[in-house]
RNA sequence: UCCCCGAUAGCUCAAUUGGUAGAGCGGGCGGCUGUUAACCGCCAGGUCGUAGGUUCGAGCCCUACUCGGGGAGCCA
């Protein structure tokens, strides 16, 4: 990098002993009477500089000692490892130069209501926890590259703006198109197969984006996806390219974010088990599972494990509530009342878990095949299994008009007649985190595809270009959709999506 | 769209259940040479979301509205 003498936090390590400058942001400071712990972030990490009186110019050091939260500014030291110190090293500081101080920054290192954060979202970009899911992201996204471009797939960027419906046409963004409709897309599928007939491996990778009215933890209305379609490949082919890209992408995760995955207190040892192969469950199956005993009770223990949880919780709140009516020093009654909020809100959490539990169970108890599996259907398979899982072979009704009806080597134990299902797969993110993927072989034939999309009122008309890859050398190809922020929810532990993009869309909301 | 919860200092939350609005953080000043969301002392900081109503008296009760959170349905 031209003109920059600056060394970067992330490498500190072998320099120690020598004198270098860092240039960055106050993170946090304290101060202790002739000594000060200043925490500075540079965009690689943080480190802590250990200003002493006397080993510093004195005007220097008092212009550190009134210095803001997030001043920016250089600091020279000599690096030395310390075990005391994130990261490992801290700055024996000589000297420091402030770029420009700043005062009252509103992002305290306390707790903060969610609203605040996201109105603030430009300046919460900088906060530690953010800063290690933005790096996830990158990994995620650099490894999804990766694979594809690895893997003999070509880059086709496919329309944000189109004329065609992919998905429902309920959850459509319409667009004023020089007085013409238009909307933004929900996906690149339709566009991705014409290039699957050119380039035969092909992957697509953008926002997309659904204006459906859902206000859950799992939902934006602008997300990214990336979606491969492949010529020549049947259903067990796609279930096989996908559990090699997820276990690919979740290696490039641990092997390169293990700090950050550490920070966000994510299950690492889980996430190292995500190696091929994927459980696989045939609709079918999943929805015997549903019906089962072994559901029930599963469901029934975990309602269970709930409610002494939320013993445990009273317990603890209700200790807490004594020892603060006692008389206790300052600090103790803040740290109890800190606790006391955190308490509370899990308490509200195991409280809505309770509540939900029976109603999954008989939603699963009364589940009926021919129904989309639901939410909380999903959840409980999910649950059921330490690894992601593959659902196959969905009822045609549930499902989009595009999707090739099944053939005898998936139709599962169960037997139904095999046009009553599509060639299709969702893949489960483990523990309860629900789909990723959603996928499927495509219909590949032109009379059963023109019945499919007339069956659904769609116009004909709309799709000539899309029943011509039927028309002139069809073949038999899939693919599927893998959403990025819930990917890194899952691979950080995030419990909301809308942390896991840097400037989330939400139904009705967009704060900056 | 439906159900539940909330709105009090810049931020996070209290207020003995209808009787003079409080604490921490953050800010300012001071103290402290190894702190980890440091700690200790002092100071400043409020039209209790908006509009009505009940009452001698409302942060607290009632009605409407606005905004926010959580959940359901649907989905990546």
């Amino acid at each position: 990098m031209p003109n920059n003498t600056n060394t970067y936090i992330a490498e500190l390590k072998g320099k120690t002993g020598q004198e270098v400058t860092l240039a960055g942001w106050l993170y946090n400071s304290r101060a202790s009477g002739k000594i000060q712990f200043l925490i500075i972030r540079d965009g690689t990490g943080l480190c802590q500089c250990i200003a002493e009186y006397g080993k510093v110019p004195d005007e220097v050091f008092d212009k550190l000692k009134h210095l803001g939260q997030e001043s920016s500014l250089t600091v020279t030291g000599v690096v030395r490892a310390e075990e005391r110190s994130v990261g490992g090293f801290e700055l024996a500081v000589t000297g420091a130069e402030i770029i420009s101080p700043a005062v009252d920054y509103p992002i305290t290192p306390k707790a903060h209501g969610i609203d605040f954060l996201l109105k603030n979202r430009h300046l919460h970009l900088r906060s530690q926890r953010q800063w290690c899911i933005g790096k996830v992201r990158h990994t995620v996204v650099d490894a999804i590259r990766r694979f594809f471009n690895d893997n003999g797939f070509t880059l086709i960027d496919t329309p944000i703006l189109t004329g065609i419906i992919g998905e429902d046409a309920g959850s459509l963004f319409e667009v004023d198109y020089f007085g013409e409709s238009a909307h933004l897309t929900q996906t690149g599928q339709l566009h991705l197969e014409c290039a699957a007939m050119s380039f035969g491996r092909v992957y697509c990778f953008g926002p997309t984006f659904r204006a459906e009215k859902s206000k859950t933890r799992r939902h934006l209305t602008e997300f990214w996806m990336v979606e491969p379609e492949v010529a020549f490949i049947d259903l067990a082919g796609l279930l096989e390219l996908a559990e090699n890209f997820v276990s690919f992408v979740v290696g490039q995760v641990l092997e390169k974010n293990e700090s950050e995955l550490k920070t966000l207190g994510a299950n690492i040892e889980s996430l190292k088990k995500i190696q091929p192969p994927f459980y696989r469950l045939t609709y079918t199956e999943a929805a015997e599972i549903l019906k089962s005993k072994k559901t029930q009770d599963f469901l029934a223990a975990q309602l269970n494990e709930f409610k002494s949880q939320k013993q445990q919780i009273e317990k603890k709140i209700g200790e807490l509530e004594n020892e603060a009516k006692g008389s206790v020093k300052q600090w103790r009654a803040d740290k109890i009342a800190a606790e006391l909020i955190e308490l509370r809100s899990e308490l509200e959490e195991t409280g809505t878990k309770i509540e939900n539990n029976p109603k999954h169970a008989k939603l699963a108890a009364e589940f009926e095949w021919g129904k989309d599996l639901g939410g909380s259907d999903e959840t409980i398979i999910s649950l059921m299994h330490n690894k992601p899982v593959f659902v196959t072979c969905y009822p045609k009704e549930a499902k989009a008009f595009y999707m090739k009806a099944d053939s005898p080597r998936f139709a599962g134990e169960a037997g139904r007649s095999n046009d009553k299902v599509v060639l299709n797969f969702d893949m489960l993110a483990p523990a309860g985190f629900g789909e990723i993927i959603g996928g499927s072989v495509r219909e590949d034939d032109y009379e059963m595809l023109l019945e499919r999309i007339n069956k659904q009122g769609l116009n004909a008309e709309n799709y000539d270009w899309y029943l011509d890859l039927r028309k002139y050398g069809s073949v038999p190809h899939g693919g599927f959709g893998l959403g990025v922020e819930r990917t890194v929810a899952w691979l950080t532990g995030e419990k909301h999506i809308r942390q896991c993009i840097a400037f989330p869309r939400m139904m009705d909301k967009i704060y900056i």
